[in-house]
DNA sequence: CTGTTAGCGCTTTCAG
DNA sequence: CTGAAAGCGCTAACAG
């Protein structure tokens, strides 16, 4: 590893004279110019990036806090995440703190502010906020993605997206759609981060005057495997139903091979909608009929917020709520059996 | 951000002493440690890791370069190695290169050696070993996971796994059940990353007596579309087969699927088998009954070679091939029919 | 247009 | 047991 020093002595210049031409900085004479970029070249010389962050008090990397990356929503949103601190020439740090027995705070503690500039947070219902708080305390920016609430404020900066609506969407389909019993699984607790879709799917059907059916509802883990056993168990024990909501695409997968185990057809017996839009969603059998919820501009935004936060720090947190929600039609819905 | 002068100051000692507190070194009075850790406290001091990086010549960071996490089996992989890096105190860096125009290079030479003290490639087939090289000649580490074959080193240090025993396995798997017309499906080119796997799947046949029929042989992208597709057409076209032989997971779940689309029952019709044995494998309908390839010993092995190599460089690239298989057996493979 | 100087925050000899 | 001094590799004033 060639350092700037060496670089500069090969070049007969100092320093300076380097990174003025490297970082494009000052005025270079061309001559000079040609025999730094040829000493570079000699040397095989690359920056070294701690360095520059420790006198720039800047850090090129942002770091990513999310659940599980198992959790297939979580790749996708890192990848969107990655190339948006990718353009801004950012490289992304990962913490699945599902596995950190703390929650991530020593992750937080260690990453925060010295080789990370900002962290963004990967919303997965049961965030700490005053850890985030703290680490906002030491002025490093912090920013909650995914938020699903756009009425409710965590008093962190977040990109929020409109989740009731999303949750009344996909549970109109089902009424536009003729059907009249319409279940519920909701891949959280009742006042967990499903909570607003959960709410979507009674507004829904409250304005259809629609009975809700407490009877017809489940809570639920936010897996495959649970949503397979719940759908099972509801199935089973209620006979009327056409529809299902299910409030995440995961659960909704294990839903529709809970229904084909039982051998009910889907969408003929039973349809099945639900929220997200994972890659999976278009993978399964039939493929699912989901709200597409907008990934790709929360990530984006998120890192656009970050990075201006690290400029600027607002006397108010802001949020900005991403409106774009899209239904996708596959083949898990249709007409209720006349 | 306290820094260390300013914890000394409050402590009434020298950064020295906080250091030697903080880090266990030296011998400290316990009075004297009291009011360093109380100082630490009272201005919540979290060390500035890109300055301690810089004087000890040794990041706290890995980087991992990945294809594309939107590929399921790479989130897998990618936990487990964020779990093995942890477990050292070491933080994971992510690049997905298939969005990099450069293949990642940028991110390399940016990274390697400064940001991170190694790089963790996930093998995805189409390597550029050479820019690997040109990484070790700067000095820094580099480590192949997940080689597949353990015959041919690839000349840089690696992880490999028998790719060619679990195509064998898989395809024996189909034979020992009683298949004697065997198709496959090889998600890469013949002579691409899954060469291995399908030279374990002409093995298996080939010693059991069983002919190669090239028209029973498909290749394609490593997708659940190229594979659905793939297999639509392979079935239709070639009526006889019992069984299909599938490189990957991903694909075959989308054969899975196609089969159902053609009204195929599986595994009455025909049985499916594959390799790798990804969370989704067990997620689909029927479950897929694949050969397990040791993605969490591939991972932490990596990571603790990878580690190993920023002590001591060997003189020849080290090769450590894992050499557990295991065949899952779940619901889409099965006797044929009489 | 280029060089000198100082310093980012930390750790490590080496003295005391 | 604790402190003083030097330096990791880089960049930003400020001179010249």
């Amino acid at each position: 590893m060639a350092t700037i020093k060496e670089v500069a002595a090969h070049a007969g210049v100092t320093p300076t004279t380097v990174t003025n031409v490297l970082r494009g900085r000052g005025r270079v004479g061309d001559a000079t110019r040609d025999r730094v970029l040829a000493a570079v070249a000699a040397t095989n010389y690359h920056p070294n990036l701690n360095a520059r962050a420790l006198v720039e008090r800047k850090s090129p990397t942002l770091a990513l806090m999310l659940g599980c990356l198992t959790n297939p929503f979580y790749p996708e949103f890192t990848l969107q995440a990655h190339l948006a601190a990718r353009s801004e020439n950012r490289f992304l740090l990962i913490c699945n703190t599902d596995y950190e027995e703390d929650g991530g705070r020593q992750f937080l503690n260690e990453v925060a502010g010295s080789l990370s500039d900002g962290v963004l947070v990967a919303n997965k219902g049961n965030l700490n906020l005053e850890q985030f708080k703290s680490i906002e305390k030491r002025g490093v920016p912090v920013v909650i993605s995914i938020w699903e609430d756009p009425a409710q404020h965590p008093g962190i900066p977040c990109i929020a997206f409109d989740s009731t609506k999303a949750g009344k969407m996909a549970t109109q389909h089902l009424i536009d759609l003729g059907h009249q019993h319409i279940g519920a699984l909701i891949a959280s607790p009742a006042e967990g981060i499903h909570a607003g879709r959960y709410a979507g799917y009674r507004d829904a059907l409250e304005e259809a005057n629609l009975p809700v059916k407490t009877k017809q509802i489940r809570f639920c883990e936010d897996t495959y495997e649970d949503g397979y056993r719940t759908a099972f168990e509801l199935l089973t024990t209620n006979k009327g139903m056409t529809a299902l909501f299910v409030s995440n695409d995961l659960p909704a997968i294990g839903v529709l091979d809970a229904a084909a185990e039982m051998g009910l057809r889907v969408p003929e017996d039973i349809s099945v909608v639900s929220v997200t839009n994972i890659h999976m969603a278009s993978q399964s059998r039939p493929g699912l009929t989901t709200v597409a919820i907008p990934t790709t501009e929360m990530a984006f935004e998120a890192i656009e917020m970050l990075l201006e936060l690290t400029r600027n720090k607002p006397a108010q947190p802001p949020m900005k709520v991403i409106e774009k929600l899209r239904l996708v039609e596959r083949h898990s819905t249709g007409a209720p059996k006349a």
